[in-house]
Parts: C-alpha cells; structure tokens; sequence
DNA sequence: TATGAATGAGTCTTCATTCAT
DNA sequence: AATGAATGAAGACTCATTCAT
C-alpha cells in the first residue's frame, strides 16, 4: 500500500475549519490574518486588507462595524479554537497528571504548528484591542491558564511532579508552545508537526520533573 | 538595624548605563522605548514620543534622522547589551558545561528582567524594521543563538546533556528567557530576579537532561 | 449687419474643451492651472488646490495620486492640445512652404493667446516633473520641434527661405509664440487676438527671409 | 603668436565680476544662484544652500536676513549688470538706428550666453519677490524696453525700420534674447557666443525691416 | 562669524470611516 | 452587498527662522 509521503501540508491553512469557507466574510477574515500576522495591526491599513480580500475598503463596513471588531473576531476566534482542542484532549486523557500534561502540550504545540497565523495575531496583536474587546479574550485565557495549573497541582499532589517553581514552570511551558508559530515554519529541517509535538511533550515532562 | 527587604527597585530602569544619562537624545530614546514597548511601533506617533521627552516633534530630527532610526538604535542596544552580558557571563564560568548553561540562562533571564522594556522592543518590535536596519541585529542574534548551540553540543558531546531535539529545545530556553520580559514585571508575588533565575537554570539543566 | 467689435472674450477660457466640463476631476484641473500659472508649482500647496476646488485637500486624492500627477496631467494635455492644433493646420495649408509657416505660426500663436495658463504650465513648470512623468511630453515637444525643422529645411531647398542660423531662427520662432502666454494677456491696448496672430506671421516670414 | 583655440570658457561663470570673489557672501550667491536656476526658488531650501555653500543653514543668516533676500539680490544684480552692460554698448554705438539696435541685441544676447543662470533667476523666479523687492527691479526693466523702444522708434522715424507692429516685434525682439540662457547652454554643436550673436543681430535687422 | 538645537507652521499623503447610490 | 467619492484627523517629515553660545 502507498504511503504518503507528506503527512502535513506544505502551506498551513490559515484558518481553522470552524471560521472558514463561509463566502465573503471569511475571505476578509482570512486577509485580515495574514496582513496582521504578518506586519501587525497598526502598520495595515483597512485599503490593504480589502485589496487582499479582492474589494473596496468601503466594502468592508457590510461585513464588520469597525477594524478593530476584524482584529477582536480573529483573536477570540483563536481563543475559542485553541481552547475547545485543549479542553477536548483533557477529556480524552485519562486520570493520571502525566498524561493529563502530555495531552495538553501535545495540543498546544500541534494548534500553533497548524494555524501559526492565528498564534501570532491572538498572541501579540491582542494588546491592540480595547478593554471591552479584550474582555472575553482574557477569561477565556484565564480558564486556559486555570487549566495547566490544575494539571500542575494535581500531579505535584499525587507525587509525581516536582517543580521547581510553579509560575516560572507554567509560563515556561505555555511560552514553549506559542513560540512554535514564530519558528516552526520558517525550519529549515523538514521536522513533521507530531515529531515536534513529541519533543515537547518529553520537554515538558522533564521540566516538571517527570521524566 | 533595619535591613532593606527588597534588594531590587520596584521599578526597573529603563535604559542600560551604556545608553543612559546623557542628554537629549537618551531622553528621546527613553520616550520611544517606553511608548515602543507599551503600544508598539506603529501605534506610537512621532508626536507622542516629542511630548514624553517634553519638546516639539520636529526637534527629533535635530538628534535621529527618521522614526525608523530610533527605533533601530533600540533594538541594537538591546541587542548589544544582552549579547555583551552573556559573552561576559560564559567568560566567567568554567569549562563545565553545566556551568556554562547555568551562567548563559542566568544572565539572559536577569537581564529581560532587568530591562524588560527593552526586551519586549528588541524582540517583538524589531520586525518592523528595513532589512537594511535589521541586518545588524540579526548578525547579533546568530551570534548569540550560536553561543547557546555550542554549549549544548559541548555538554552533548561530553555526556552531560541528553537533548531530545536540539532545535527545539534551544527554542524553548531562549524563549522562556524573553517571556520573562512580559510576565515577570506584572507578577502579582513579590519574587526576586535572583530567585527567578535560580529557578529557570535548575528549569534549564533539567531541560537538557542534566538534573 | 452688425459686426460684433470684440471676437475674442475678455478672459480666456482656462482649459481647452478637451479637458474640460466633465465634472470633479476637471475643476481640480482648472485649479491646478490657475495656481500652478499664477505661482509655480512648488508655491502652491495641495490646501491651496482642494479650496480652489472648493473640497478637503484629501478628496483630491480620489481623483488624482499625486501632486505631481495633476502637473503632469496639466502639462501633457497642453502639449497634445498644441501638438493637435498644429498639426490639423499643417494639413490644412498647401505645399508652399511660407503657407506652411504661416499656418504654423498663426496656431501656436493663437493657441498661447487663447489658453496662456495653460501655455505658461506647460512650458516653465514642466522642469517639476520626473523624468518618469515628462517622458511622453518630451517625445511630443519632440515631434513639434522636428515639424517646425521640416518646413524651415523645405523652404530652403526650395529657394524660398534663406536662414541666417537654423538652429537660431527656429528657437527664435518657437519662443516668441510661447512668450506671448506671458505678455498677451495683460496687454494695455485692445490688441485682438487675429491680429497678434498676423503680426507675428509676417515678423516670421520677415525672420527666414522670404519677406 | 599663439591664438587661443578656444574664446568662450567651456563653463560660463556664475556670478559676474561685479558680485563675485568677495568671500562668504558671494559663496552664498553663487550657491543660490545654482540652485535657484536649476530647481527655482521654492524647490530650493535654505538648507540645501547652505549645504552647497558648505556651511550650516543658520549661518546664511548672518550674511542676509531671509531666503527672500537672497533671491532678490541676485536678481537686482542680474538686471543691474544687464543694464548697465546695454547702456554702455549703446553709448559706444554711433548715432545709426541700426547700428544701436545691432548693439543692443549683440550684449543682450551675449549677457545671457555668458550668465545663463543669472539670466534665468532674472527672470523666472523674479515672480517670487514680494511687490517691495520686486519694486527696484521693475523700475530696471522699464529702463531697458524704453531703450529698445527709442531705437525702434527713431529707426522708424528715420525710415530706415519698417516694423509690422511696435510691440510684438519688441517683445521678439527681447524674448529671443533670454531664451538664449535657457538653450544655448545645451547645445549640441559647438557653437560660439559670438557667431551666436551676429545671428541674433541678423534676424532683429530683418525682423524690423532692416536687411 | 558660525553653529547646533529648537520651534511652530507647514509639507504631501494616508488614515478609518461615512454616505448616497 | 458593494462602491466611488468625500472627509476630518492624523501620519511622518521639512520649512524658514531664531537664539544662546
């Protein structure tokens, strides 16, 4: 039987299954992603983002009431994703803290491989959203945060982790993750997403002293 | 006697002493750090930079030629500075490497937490820059990136370190050092630089397998 | 039947029918060549231009990308116009070459007296352009000059013209025409336009000899 | 005895005895002189003469009180030395209409082959000065066409000019001359001052009706 | 005499947004 | 749903000029 020989696709998709393919508004989503991504909120301008999307910028104001509410949309769209897949790989792992920690760093790094656009904009362009944008943004990071502390605690409780530091731990492993949408397309190797997974999940376990 | 309980300022300064203190034009790259840092490049106005170093807009370009050029004065300071300390720090250790290691993310996670301001510039806003401008600072980068590689293929190669994936975790140590950058300033405890960094080397060696 | 004594208005219409009546884009241009005739180029600014138009200074940009491409559009619609002009009257005229020159001398005339702004900014601020921009005028002036050599080479061969200089009598002949753009309109006397015309056809004749 | 190849010197100087050599100043002038003949008074700045004058935009002002002042210097000097070198020609004329006007046109034309800059500042950028400074000048200029125009007239009386039209042919008769500025400079043959003039002598004897 | 620094007004152009069509 | 034209505010930068040194 043929084995393919690429398991990941060459380019990754630029949005995830749930905002895509829904006609004009997500073609703008979509040239909103790229354009933040790639030079940031502030140095695109509304003409750019409806150049990409093939309109006029005017045209953009039938689909979203302001710039900002394109940047608050793929930011917590970015949220939303990342966190239903961690909350999804937790319920698929079982009791013990070990896989618990594997589950979610296994999901997080493969999140920021897939959609690294989405990481890059929901991780550093959030700061650009007002307070009342970056509200639903924040609790849904704080559950998130919540989560990994729980994992952690409850493997120090059971005596299988031991850290060093709780916070610098955690922050540690979240920062590993997210990083992987800044370097890990631009490798020069050909390292497959689940083989990068893999090494963090084991880094991650040493870290905690796990390993 | 009553000793002091905080050994660090509560608030760090801004510039490193190499660019500090003299004159005009430290006050203007003092406003531009600042400013740079807290709502980025492109969201910070020629004039917003001329009132935090209390003069009229147009008097910056009697001390830098463009916006542009403030900008990269403080990624390569940043750059210099950190790439200085942690050359000065590897100089100091012994041929250990663990030490080496050690003295390489101990220096690299105080001084983010020293100056994180400039950490957050010199990483995140220094894509904004002309190739031109950025040539320069990527030559510094690579040495540093180079430096830590040596160190891990030494340790390797004496059999003190077991890596499971060389790229990934040089990533992973050099990003947790510049997250330090973000999160640290903002910590809700009253946690030491001294105590962070401790905790970030023992992070680090067990990274690398050596604890 | 009573003659109307004056057959040319008082004030000169400011752009030739070609240009004119359609709308927006043709008041900027008519603003544009009031001012750039009145005060150069460089001593007219974009506010000045929006008000003569009576719009904000952004709206020009609707209709044009650049200061520079009103000038531009202003200086090549004045050479085309002029170009035109002589042209259709060098096939109106027969094959003796004083018609020739006469025909020619009597609409370059004509057309500097009736459009002089437009004479004045296509021939003193045309040195504003690009290279870029004044490319095509230049391949038109081109043409006007050759066109002129031509009936000077013509009537010399066939014995009707004796030239003292070529080069030095059709410069003279181009430019007393341009000049009138300048001196024409405020002249004192009641000066027709005809007349001009005659006066200078014969001071031609007079200039290659056949007079 | 050797002759000289050459009578004209391959490049006309800037500035006419009468003004040059005295130090700092007539750097400026002649600084500005470049600059407003090559580029016009306001696409000249204060500071790119002070550059080609190889000194610091603020120390012009210790030479002349404004940009103004320097325009207006140069031009009133242009006109003065124009005049004068006309007045002087006619004086050494003897008392033959025809010899005066020969003598008119050959130093007209020879100023203006000699000081092309000058010429072009004198005027075209003329414009640029506020009615206070332009005030000396306009009385110079009155003073030269009263003198071309008393020649024609005498010439006429004498019955030796039979003009077509007064004013016309003494605006020819002018405008040819101050061209001469702008293409001689340029021209592609090798063509010297003085054949230059006794063609321009040639053609005002048979614009008047002369030859 | 010369200058470096400073300034307020100005430059052209782009911005996000609105609106009538 | 889409657009061309319009706008007021703001963008980075340059202007001619001043002044203390």
């Amino acid at each position: 039987m043929a084995r393919s020989v690429r398991s990941t696709p060459p380019v990754a998709p630029v949005l995830p299954p749930s905002a895509a393919s829904n006609g004009t508004r997500s073609r703008i989503l979509a040239a909103g992603l790229e354009l933040f991504a790639e030079r940031g909120y502030h140095a695109t301008s509304i003409r750019d983002m409806a150049a990409a999307a093939d309109m006029q910028s005017a045209s953009l104001y039938s689909h979203f009431p302001s710039k900002e509410a394109i940047l608050a949309e793929l930011v917590l769209l970015g949220h939303e994703e990342h966190h239903q897949r961690v909350l999804s790989a937790m319920l698929d792992a079982g009791p013990d803290p070990r896989d618990q920690l594997v589950a979610i760093v296994r999901v997080h790094v493969l999140t920021h491989a897939e959609f690294p656009m989405l990481g890059v904009v929901a991780n550093y362009e959030r700061h650009n959203l007002s307070p009342t944008a970056a509200a639903p943004v924040l609790a849904i990071r704080r559950r998130s945060e919540a989560l990994l502390h729980e994992v952690l605690e409850r493997g120090v409780r059971a005596g299988v982790f031991q850290l060093l530091h709780e916070d610098a731990t955690s922050r540690a492993i979240a920062t590993m993750g997210v990083s992987v949408a800044t370097w890990w397309p631009e490798r020069a190797d050909g390292m497959e997403a689940a083989e990068l997974a893999d090494a963090y999940c084991a880094l991650a376990l040493r870290m905690v002293g796990a390993a």
